[in-house]
RNA sequence: GGCCCGAUGGCGGAGUGGUUACGCAGAGGACUGCAAAUCCUUGCACGCCGGUUCGAUUCCGGCUCGGGCCUCCA
């Protein structure tokens, strides 16, 4: 039995899919304009290790996977402007970072990664009919989604709207009718990105992308929609509020689950706040991607997580040591109490705290697996998987050495391996080597 | 200002109404020519003030501090 924390009730609930042959989760995913950093990689693993959860209780096949690709946006247009390049040119580039940082984390392809710019025919058609029952306007070339015409708005983020107008900081354009109106659909000048509509030549907005395609893939209703807390309001609450309003009511999700940020410092990691530090960078260090994925899980999701050099280096220490003790392993039976804990909310600390007590190889082999862990052999772990030339000679010169008992060149020659990264370790079966 | 969340040992981080994980780092020991790795041992905590209780780190209230959202944002 799982149970998930759900944003909207304020509660862990069991997790009880509505067909669990076809479990239904969708993650908001990257606008692709920029590398990814730490913080956006969070999401991306926590929810890839809810995924292999899932497949794991209801079997492999019974979960679908959508996390969309945001690539027509402002920042991506300005991105563009500036490059002078077409938007695709941006894009592309971005999408394919992405799909490789996130891959070298461990983060396996979502069943579906439907992009913005392939669903403007079920945006615009999901525009029309808010238009046509009254709950989106046009108004000089935009279409706005009309906040009071949906009664239960506010209810994700529990903001009345009283609050929202009191506590407004945005600037509001003179064409909107009530301040917390949101646009569905803005227009395009002659040489920005956009489609024909029945407003004219446009694209769309944020908020009506994710619901539209959730509609499309997954349906009117899905299990689990997740993302980072921030997108709470008003995203998530705007795409609860069009797609109710579109589906007559039927909710949306039907649990809502929200990450914690990554800090550094004492404040959240952002781009705008110019303290981001990107897997691209770590790795490019010699950091391996399952370091940054253990240190991502190393917290509850849904707490904050402060980035440091140290938890990077004790994610190393710890993995090293579970290297070790799986060596060459085969996968076996999974650990019940791993799986525990990742039931209850997807503890994921205390299932790497049970992972470290586990000593027979096969199960933590297995078990590391459903945090996506230990997913190469020891030998690549600690040797990159590549001879290093000359190596063994060093060492049998080095045993000549000792056999002679002239420690000083036996260290020296230790020494002079130490200096390029290699580290010698005497077993009783001889001495063997890694990379520190 | 409004809404929300958090405060656990040097660090990271679970959890619990009463014997409080686990890891990293540190210390001591075994092993080693010396190391490394491994094994054993070990010190260190529950923000402050009240309340409830036989008993609170755990429940309630207040306070302080920190963070998030209210604008693009994972």
């Amino acid at each position: 039995m799982i149970r998930l924390y759900d944003t909207m009730a304020r509660q862990k609930r069991e997790f009880v899919p509505q067909d669990p042959n076809r479990i239904t989760m969708y993650v908001c995913g990257p606008t692709v304009y920029g590398r990814a950093h730490i913080g956006n990689a969070r999401p991306a693993v926590v929810f890839d290790t809810l995924a292999r959860l899932i497949r794991h209780e209801f079997g492999e096949d019974s979960l679908v996977y959508a996390r969309n690709v945001t690539d027509v946006d402002d920042k991506i247009i300005a991105a563009a402007e500036a490059d002078g390049v077409d938007p695709s040119v941006i894009t592309e580039r971005y999408e394919r970072h992405y799909v490789d940082d996130m891959g070298a984390l461990g983060v396996a392809r979502p069943t579906i990664a439907p992009h913005a710019t392939q669903e403007i025919g079920p945006m615009v058609a999901m525009i029309e009919r808010l238009v046509a029952s009254g709950h989106a306007y046009e108004a000089e070339c935009h279409v706005l989604f009309s906040v009071p015409s949906d009664p239960g708005y506010g209810v994700l983020s529990k903001r009345d709207r009283e609050q929202m107008i009191a506590g407004a900081r945005v600037e509001v354009a003179p064409y909107k009718r009530d301040p917390a109106d949101f646009v569905l659909w803005k227009p395009s000048p002659e040489g920005v990105i956009g489609w024909d509509s029945p407003w004219g030549r446009g694209r769309p907005g944020w908020h009506v992308e994710c619901s539209a395609m959730i509609e499309h893939h997954l349906g009117e209703t899905i299990d689990i929609h997740g993302g980072g807390l921030d997108l709470i309001f008003p995203h998530h609450e705007n795409e609860i509020a069009q797609s109710r309003c579109v589906h007559g009511g039927a909710p949306l999700a039907r649990f809502w689950v929200h990450n914690g940020f990554v800090d550094m410092g004492a404040e959240k990691m952002s781009k705008s706040l110019g303290n981001i530090v990107t897997p691209a960078e770590l790795l490019a260090e010699g950091y391996k991607g399952e370091t940054l994925r253990l240190a991502l899980l190393s917290a509850h999701y849904r707490s904050p997580l402060p980035w440091t050099e140290a938890l990077v280096a004790q994610s190393k220490a710890v993995l090293d040591r579970l290297y070790r003790t799986a060596a060459e392993a085969e996968p076996g039976e999974i650990d019940s109490e791993v799986v525990e804990a990742l039931a209850d909310d997807l503890n994921t600390p205390a299932a790497l705290a049970r992972l470290q007590a586990i000593e027979e190889r096969s199960t933590l082999k297995a078990s590391a697996a459903l945090l996506g862990l230990l997913s190469m052999s020891a030998d690549q772990w600690f040797r990159g998987g590549a001879d290093e030339v000359g190596i063994e000679e060093k060492i049998a010169d080095r045993a000549a050495a000792k056999q002679a008992r002239d420690f000083a060149t036996a260290d020296r020659i230790r020494d002079e391996l130490k200096a390029e990264g290699i580290v010698l370790e005497d077993g009783p079966g001889g001495t063997t080597w890694r990379r520190a």
